[in-house]
DNA sequence: ACTGTACCTGGGCA
DNA sequence: ATGCCCAGGTACA
């Protein structure tokens, strides 16, 4: 471990609205595995260095070790590149929202959800480790994988949190990072045995074959998908193990630039079953046809970049999202809605396994109250009014009673 | 073509 | 305490 940084930083910043990126939502909402949070800074190894950002409600600051890695871009053109900031996230927003009722109820309480455009190699095997899985399990698995395989880039000191009851400050870490290890360096014939060690399961497999596949065909090859249309991205992406239509769209979607692709999981299931008239299927696991008319659906609805679209409804059904917000004491209220009348189109005349549910009539549909309050705390964050200062961050989630700061956490573990 | 089932692991829940 | 279910599915018969 050659760099350790206890050198006082400089932020750079650039002007970013939270409506246009919100990165305490964006960072967690299971596109990327790997993005820490110490106190208010997110941390990520990235592109060979280490990037730690920090957001005000009309910038973004960033600094990063080294600045700029020598064959690799500058941070700040990470950054555009990295969250897409030449798109603009409002502009789609609106478009939306006039498209579809239900989006805007949803979207008004969860601004700056924009798609990251991440490195497809390590997309791809991270959401090969994402099958019949959950987010915290993956992301452990993830940071296993570049610890043990992955280029050490340096560890970052974290501040020395302060205990809020005595003053007294707690215990200081030191925290390395690891880049993620190339396809070569999991082909080799004691990988497999390796990863189920760390905890992959029947997915340890997977990824050995994958990372052989790919390693024959190159890097080239895989990045070079960002040219190709769509459904060719998706034919080659299901030929690499462990990969199935799922997993295609998500690679597609979050690292090969195809903004219209919709990963339909259990949860963008219920989603449109609940929220957009598609009947309950027979089966656990999806048809084809039932994949491909949820898909269908939302293009047809919110237009090209559907996929955009989709993150912000699935980002708003995670748990995580609901789950912080039962915590906070809000006056549990019920509130009816208008469902909307949507009539699923059945191409072939034969069944597609979605049933048209009573189209005729305007149901009233009772939401949980759970879902109110996700509504109630979030719009609390975002019209929270603030200075500049970066230490200012009142808008920061952790004063509104998530204990997900570096202090909390210590704090619990000492209990 | 379509359907059912096994698959690693860990946490929540009855 | 033990078993069952679920978690951003896929491969295989």
């Amino acid at each position: 471990m050659s760099l350790s940084c206890t050198a006082k930083r400089e932020w750079r910043k650039l002007p970013v609205p939270l409506s246009e990126l919100h990165i305490n939502t964006v960072l967690r909402c299971g596109q990327s595995f790997r993005w820490r949070k110490n106190g208010n800074e997110w941390s990520c190894a990235l592109s060979a260095r280490i990037l730690t950002l920090q957001q005000t409600p009309t910038h973004l600051l960033y600094h990063a070790i080294p600045f700029s890695p020598p064959g690799h871009p500058t941070t700040e053109d990470l950054l555009r590149d990295y969250f897409q900031l030449n798109i603009s996230l409002s502009d789609l927003y609106k478009k939306w929202a006039a498209a579809d009722p239900h989006f805007q109820r949803i979207s008004s309480s969860f601004g700056g959800i924009r798609m990251l455009r991440q490195d497809p190699w390590e997309n791809l095997v991270s959401f090969i480790c994402s099958s019949n899985n959950n987010i915290s399990r993956i992301s452990g698995m993830v940071q296993g994988l570049c610890t043990e395989w992955g280029a050490p880039l340096g560890s970052v000191d974290i501040p020395s949190p302060v205990d809020p009851e005595d003053g007294m400050p707690l215990e200081e870490k030191t925290v390395a990072y690891y880049d993620f290890p190339p396809p070569e360096k999991l082909c080799g014939d004691e990988v497999e045995g390796r990863l189920r060690k760390l905890g992959f399961g029947y997915r340890a497999g997977y990824i050995v074959e994958t990372a052989r596949m790919v390693n024959d065909k190159g890097l080239d090859w895989l990045v070079g998908l960002r040219e190709r249309p769509y459904q060719e991205v998706k034919e080659e992406l299901v030929k690499l193990k462990g990969v199935g239509p799922k997993v295609a769209d998500c690679v597609a979607l979050m690292s090969l630039d195809k903004k219209g692709a919709v990963p339909v999981d259990t949860h963008v299931l219920q989603i449109a079953q609940r929220d957009y008239g598609f009947g309950k299927t027979k089966n656990k696991t999806l048809t084809t046809k039932t994949y491909d008319a949820i898909g269908e659906h939302f293009r047809n609805l919110w237009g090209e970049e559907a996929g955009w679209a989709h993150s912000v409804l699935f980002t708003a059904d995670l748990k995580s999202f609901s789950e912080q917000l039962v915590k906070t004491k809000t006056e549990t209220t019920s509130v009816s809605v208008k469902k909307e009348r949507v009539v699923v189109k059945n191409e072939t005349g034969t069944g597609t396994g979605v049933e048209k549910e009573t189209p005729g009539e305007v149901k009233e549909q009772t939401r949980t109250t759970k879902r109110v309050r996700v509504k109630v705390e979030v719009k609390k964050e975002v019209n929270e009014e603030v200075n500049d200062e970066v230490k200012e961050q009142m808008w920061d989630d952790d004063v509104n009673g998530v204990p997900s700061s570096l202090a909390e956490r210590v704090k619990r573990r000492r209990r």
